[in-house]
DNA sequence: TCGGATAAACTACACCGGGTAGTTTCTAAG
DNA sequence: CTTAGAAACTACCCGGTGTAGTTTATCCGA
């Protein structure tokens, strides 16, 4: 019987296989990628990988959620780094939307299970859907909300609505690069992803400016 | 031999053809979709198919084109609409972008395509994905800057770069609904798109309005 | 205007090669 | 005795081709 959902069998090799299944189905996506590739990622026959889940579907939606999570953490860092003690708002608001960008999109990495993701949306069960969007860009949207408003308390910004303000500086800052390479898939120069951070930014702040940012 | 490109065989029967690839390859994406199910969606025999295309990837590639042309120019009616004669520029922002939310996302119709694409991107000839680019999103951009640059003349807008103010305007009103639904793989309540397009257009209007919009 | 000949296009169906998910059997090692 | 590895096996589906027969359009002669 397969151990679908709880730990068994080796942990480094399940956790070889789970690396090697990101890699795969990042890489190929869901239905390109077969279970035999995935095996071989991970230096392992297939009937261990059988033996950690039971079926190819199981494997990958565990994946995209451990993924998830673990970009929302990484993010989570990012924000602690660059929005936890401001002292240049618009140099710190640019350094996060860069860095940002560079964690999700920069080749093959993070990103590459999300496209995976987005592409096999209409074939994903509703619930394990919404445990995807809940760990991972629900989760970011409410921590950027909450260090928005944290601002706001210090006059940085003029928000009334903390969440909107989030999406819409996700939408200004990163959405326009996401779009054009395609969530990752295709690459782009470092040097327009700080141009495109920059100028989102300012328009961000044309918004939201608070007090003291306003001219 | 294959009649690829020229126009070959009943016309009628290509017409079918492709309308049937697009329902197919907007449901199922490019691999999941079979010829078989294509040319029984098209009430064609498999072989007729390949009398009309090559090879799968040249049908799903043509009609990726041919739908990306069709979109921009549904697009471009919907700006005729509401943005040549301007009298109440919030409203007939408001009024555009939701009815090209409407038309680009709703079930099934264009946007699906467009899903495939971007599932596909990392498969598809770099010329053509350009081709394909050209004709849809950029084209889109293109035509939506010029209106823009238009009503900064009559000073309604006040934009230096009428591109820029383009993708920011597609960002705020936009692409929030279409990330929300995944490219319409969702369904999305239409009050939602109502409240998204007005917030996003209060918010270009933030950035961009002219010296008759502002207070 | 009509009726059949002709050629192109289409259909139905079997078939091939290749690839995949999942299972099983057997063997080795800790 | 438990766990994993290797590899073969099953059952299936897909892209694409070959073929023989049928439909459809076009044209030509009376």
């Amino acid at each position: 019987m397969a151990t679908t959902g709880g730990a068994a069998g080796r942990p480094e090799k399940r956790k070889a296989i789970t690396q090697a299944a990101m890699v795969v189905f990042g890489r190929e996506g869901y239905v390109r990628a077969s279970m035999d590739a995935i095996a071989a990622e991970a230096g392992v026959s297939k009937r261990t990988v059988y033996n950690h889940f039971a079926d190819k579907e199981t494997l990958f939606l565990s994946v995209a959620l451990q993924n998830s999570a673990e970009l929302t953490e990484k993010i989570r860092e990012l924000m602690a780094k660059y929005l936890d003690r401001v002292v240049d708002l618009r140099q710190d608001l640019v350094d996060f939307a860069v860095e940002r960008a560079r964690a999700v999109l920069s080749a093959g990495e993070h990103g590459a299970l999300g496209r995976a993701i987005r592409a096999e949306v209409a074939n994903i069960p509703p619930d394990v859907l919404e445990a995807w969007l809940e760990a991972g860009p629900i989760a970011s949207m409410r921590d950027l909300a909450a260090h928005f408003e944290a601002l706001a308390e210090r006059g940085l910004l003029a928000v009334e609505d903390a969440g909107l303000a989030a999406e819409q500086y996700t939408l200004l800052t990163f959405h326009g690069i996401a779009e054009r390479s395609f969530w990752g898939a295709l690459p782009v120069a470092d040097e327009e992803v700080v141009r495109i951070a920059t100028v989102g930014v300012d328009a961000f702040l044309r918004i939201h400016g608070g007090p003291a940012a306003r001219g």
